[in-house]
RNA sequence: GGGCGGUUAGCUCAGUUGGUUAGAGCGCCUGCCUUACAAGCAGGAGGUCGCAGGUUCGAGUCCUGCACUGCCCA
């Protein structure tokens, strides 16, 4: 029922309401919410509460992402329990069960989700295996593809022989870790030289195709253009010249194996060397490894070192820091294999999403984030994008016996364009999930149908997200949207209504060949469509979010990250057992300062909790009052009678304390908006808790306190009606940092018939600046440093608790001595005073003093007057305010601050001086007494 | 190796375009079960702002170098 609130109707032509959207960050199917989800959904349930309170039409668009290798890893688990393996099933049946385990557990993190009141619309959910999205990323291949920036080639890729698929660059995790270099001779054929290589995989050498040597290097001047004969293979391979090897490195002489090291191959490509591949997919030695075929790679590295060191070709072992990557998944070290993938060509993907970030048509916070995203942009390598799995959005591409492939939205028709042959076979690989993600911000909304979900609801405003994945997700749905959102991709502009096909019907199919470009890191060149510049309106217009907002890490109290293996993780759900959902969001809300990690720490929520606490009990206090006092009252309503969304309304400024909260929530209210425009989650938390505990709950509720006794029954009601129409507002002011608290309360409040079915619903608070009253704020604050003063000299003198005392008061300018007059009761109440007296000379020659720039006030109490506690008390004082003043005095005998620095400055030192010098004449006096 | 951060109270962090005496929460100390709240109230202690230079009338804030530390990329 509940869900129904936040669902977002696509509003109708004409309707002119600001709109705002949020994309959820599709959490995976296998997850589980953590720490990380938590803080994540915090910041967007503000964000979104906030807006839709005021008025916006707000779009929060949730749903999940399908997660290939993970989500295949987790089935094939299931099956390996049962004894059975993937390649048994087969993959119809196999992705049967993927489809079973998903309905089965694949929505744990939404249900966490509904449990912790994330107000998203549940009603627009999507899965990115749906039929439409698939179609959609299937239409987008094509596309690609027909703009020649999709090609299928062989090459060396990160291959993770666990997971038994390519991956892309972004899922290898690279590590530092002591390891060998070794040096091995190779004999120089014809010669009884030897020429002596250095290696960090010796098990490669079984692939050899050439050795290496700089061109520079004179120590091998003379073995250029040789041959070596490669030990344990016995084959021939010649000595090349290439910039591969480095002199500085190792020997100097490097082998080459092409078909396993990145770097190798290239330098194949440049000398035409053969590419023999001595593994499998598992990195099994393969027949080509003659006899190591059928070993690891660790056992056969074992091996072939053994065999070298007997046969005397091993010369050298030397410690040596190695980088190795290892699959971001399943930690395997990733294998450089040679293979063949699908692969995007980035570099003008790129250049646009450059652009639109050096244009600032999408801004991040925090800002260095900028620069990190730019600089990634601006080194980019094309993107391999097929995966060998089963569970994915299959390619869409058919390939012939007779070599012809053809790229197609759906299965073409079973005749090959090229040799008539009518066996085509879809290719079993399937896309990068992340390719699918990537597109998330427009075909969650439609695309490639001209929808006026699109129309209304892209660009998205904001996207709040972690660092985790700015280049996984956040860069690729940058480039992939100002490719698909901007001419001629872009669905027309003209509504058409849903379904209606709003390109020219696009061929078919495409045949493709296969790029012989060895190009693979950054591609250049133009494309064929897209020669022409977009115009800056175009490409304005096409960006997936306006603006990025990334958020820290959760870290745990000590500041380690979190992680299984070291057991320091704390689980969402079970904080909010302990502490309540609204204490736990507050926490993460507090400690969200941008760019600082946050070390959560159970105390902080802890304290939370005493918040809502408190909260609790204030509104204890104001239903016990409205009860005694006037059983039918409401929150107060504007003039016109509706409920407010400036200001508060309903409340009757009748003495100072009125005119200051009034003030204050104003500010507050101000300040809270702003904070939450910039993202300032801890601001807005922060100065929320301040003022409706610091000031709000310690100062007006006490000082209205007599107010409410039944002998002043018309002033009771004027004083419970402000105190309900403030504590109304502050429920909504509060509301999207603790809506579980805050509705709840507000229910009550309305005596459970509120104007909305949720405050939720209502609307947020807008300073009003009528409502600032700055003079009753300065006013409040003497009369504060009054009370705070007393209580002070109270504590200093040890007076009982509970014994009231008479206070003396001066107070030379009259407008002061009027305010402290009209609020002795205050004064009386809150620091127990039992009668006010207003003295008509300065109280500097008396005892139990304490004097401020406005005021003198002494307690009247003799018991004990401590001469030299009183003396070395004066003295501290006087020698801090000495300092004080000898500093200002420098400051403003110094002629050029004073020519210098701005006139307000000066005119603020010259004021505190004379305040200074005021308050050190009475401290003299006083202490001459004291002598 | 390249890049980006961080270093402020015992802990975790704020500190706006440089401008009086650098703030908060938690923790700590003292006194109070005061009729909304002991998950509370009142009061208090605690900081040469990592180090060394520089710019400026003025630096926690800007610049340079150094130290320590974290992250990303190769």
């Amino acid at each position: 029922m509940k869900e129904k609130l936040f669902s977002t109707p696509t509003p109708a032509p004409g309707d002119t309401r600001p709109v705002f959207t949020l994309l959820l960050p599709p959490p995976n199917v296998t997850g589980r919410l953590h720490m990380g989800h938590m803080l994540n959904q915090t910041q967007m349930v503000i964000i979104v509460r906030w807006h839709r309170m005021r008025g916006d039409v707000t779009l929060w668009l949730p749903g999940t992402d399908h997660a290939g290798i993970a989500t295949q890893m987790m089935v094939e688990r299931q099956l390996a329990t049962e004894g059975k393996k993937r390649s048994e099933l087969g993959r119809e049946k196999f992705i049967q069960r993927v489809w079973d385990w998903k309905r089965q557990y694949g929505s744990a993190i939404q249900e966490q989700m509904r449990r912790l009141g994330a107000s998203v619309d549940w009603s627009r959910e999507y899965f990115t295996m749906d039929e439409n999205l698939s179609r959609a990323v299937r239409e987008v291949f094509v596309r690609l593809h027909e703009d020649g920036l999709i090609y299928r080639g062989k090459y060396i890729v990160n291959w993770c022989p666990r997971c038994v698929t390519a991956i892309s660059d972004l899922e290898v995790k690279h590590e530092e870790i002591p390891g060998k270099l070794w040096e091995i001779r190779y004999p120089v054929v014809g010669t009884n030289q030897f020429i002596t290589v250095a290696t960090t995989r010796p098990e490669t050498m079984l692939g050899d195709t050439a050795v290496a040597v700089n061109e520079r290097d004179e120590r091998y001047k003379h073995l250029q253009g040789k041959r070596v004969l490669l030990p344990l293979m016995n084959r021939e391979t010649p000595i090349i010249t290439d910039e591969l090897a480095q002199p500085e490195f190792g020997t100097g002489a490097v082998k080459v194996t092409p078909a396993h090291d990145a770097n190798d191959f290239q330098a194949g490509l440049r000398h035409n060397l053969p590419q023999i591949e001595v593994m499998d997919q598992h990195a099994r030695m393969n027949e080509n490894a003659g006899a190591y075929a059928g070993l690891s790679r660790e056992v056969a590295r074992k091996k072939v070192l053994e065999d070298l060191r007997e046969q005397g070709f091993l010369v050298g072992e030397k410690d040596y820091t190695l980088a190795i990557g290892k699959c971001d998944r399943c930690g395997t070290v990733v294998e450089p294999r040679l293979s063949t993938q699908w692969f995007i060509k980035i570099q003008p993907l790129a250049d646009r999403a450059i652009e639109v970030v050096e244009k600032d048509y999408i801004r991040f916070t925090p800002a260095n984030y900028r620069q990190i995203y730019l600089n990634w942009m601006g080194n980019i390598h094309d993107w391999t994008i097929s995966r060998q799995l089963w569970w994915g959005h299959r390619i869409p591409a058919w390939h012939c016996s007779c070599g012809e492939i053809i790229v197609a939205r759906e299965t073409p028709s079973p005749s090959c364009p090229k040799c008539g042959g009518s066996e085509l076979k879809q290719d079993p690989d399937v896309l990068d999930t992340w390719f699918s993600s990537g597109l998330l911000p427009f075909t969650s909304l439609g695309w490639p149908e001209a929808t006026r979900d699109l129309e209304v609801f892209y660009p998205t405003s904001l996207l709040i997200t972690g660092f985790d994945i700015l280049f996984f997700w956040v860069a690729r749905m940058i480039m992939l949207g100002c490719w698909f959102m901007a001419s001629p991709h872009k669905p027309s502009t003209e509504y058409v209504g849903a379904g209606a096909p709003t390109r020219p019907a696009a061929p078919g199919a495409a045949p493709i060949g296969e790029q012989s470009s060895p190009a693979r890191a950054r591609a250049s060149g133009s494309t064929r469509a897209f020669s022409a510049p977009l115009t800056a309106d175009d490409l304005h217009a096409s960006v997936p979010f306006r603006e990025v907002y990334i958020h820290a890490l959760v870290r745990d109290a000590e500041r380690q990250k979190m992680s299984k293996t070291k057991g320091n993780v704390l689980d969402p759900i079970q904080v909010i057992e302990k502490y309540g959902t609204d204490a736990t969001r507050f926490t993460l809300a507090a400690m969200s300062s941008p760019g600082t990690d946050i070390a959560f720490n159970e105390s902080r929520t802890e304290g939370y909790r005493a918040f809502a606490n408190k909260i609790w009990n204030a509104a204890r206090f104001m239903f016990m009052n409205v009860e005694r006092i006037d059983p039918g009252l409401r929150p107060g309503r504007t003039a016109e009678g509706g409920y407010p969304n400036v200001g508060v309304a309903g409340f009757q400024t009748a003495t100072l304390e009125d005119r200051w909260i009034l003030s204050r929530f104003n500010s507050v209210a101000k300040t809270v908006n702003e904070s939450l425009t910039a993202c300032r989650f801890d601001e807005a938390a922060n100065s929320i808790y301040d003022f409706f505990w610091g000031e709000f709950c310690d100062w007006y509720v006490e000082l209205i306190k007599p107010r409410l006794t039944p002998e002043c029954a018309e002033n009771a009601r004027v004083a419970c009606g402000n105190l309900v129409a403030l504590f109304e507002a502050s429920l909504r002011l509060l509301h999207p940092v603790m809506p579980f608290i805050t509705d709840e309360i507000w229910h009550a409040i309305y005596d459970g018939k509120p104007p909305s079915k949720s405050l939720a619903l209502a609307s947020y608070p807008q300073a009003d600046k009528n409502q600032i009253d700055e003079t009753a704020e300065t006013q409040m604050a003497i009369l504060q440093d009054l009370i705070v003063s007393v209580r002070n000299l109270r504590a200093e003198l040890k007076v009982e608790t509970k014994e009231r005392v008479p206070v003396e008061v001066f107070a030379i300018e009259p407008h002061i001595r009027r305010l402290l007059d009209e609020n002795r009761n205050a004064l009386e109440k809150l620091a127990n005073v039992e009668q006010v007296r207003f003295a008509e000379s300065s109280l500097e020659k008396l005892a139990n003093v304490r004097h401020t720039t406005r005021f003198d006030v002494r307690l009247e109490y003799e018991k004990k007057i401590d001469v030299a506690a009183e003396r070395e008390k004066a003295t501290k004082e006087l020698e801090r305010i000495e300092k004080e003043l000898e500093n200002i005095e420098r400051q403003l005998a110094n002629e050029s601050f004073v020519t210098k620095a701005p006139t307000h400055v000066v005119e603020k030192l010259r004021k505190r001086r004379e305040e200074l010098l005021t308050l050190r004449d009475k401290i003299r006096k006083k202490l001459d007494e004291l002598n």
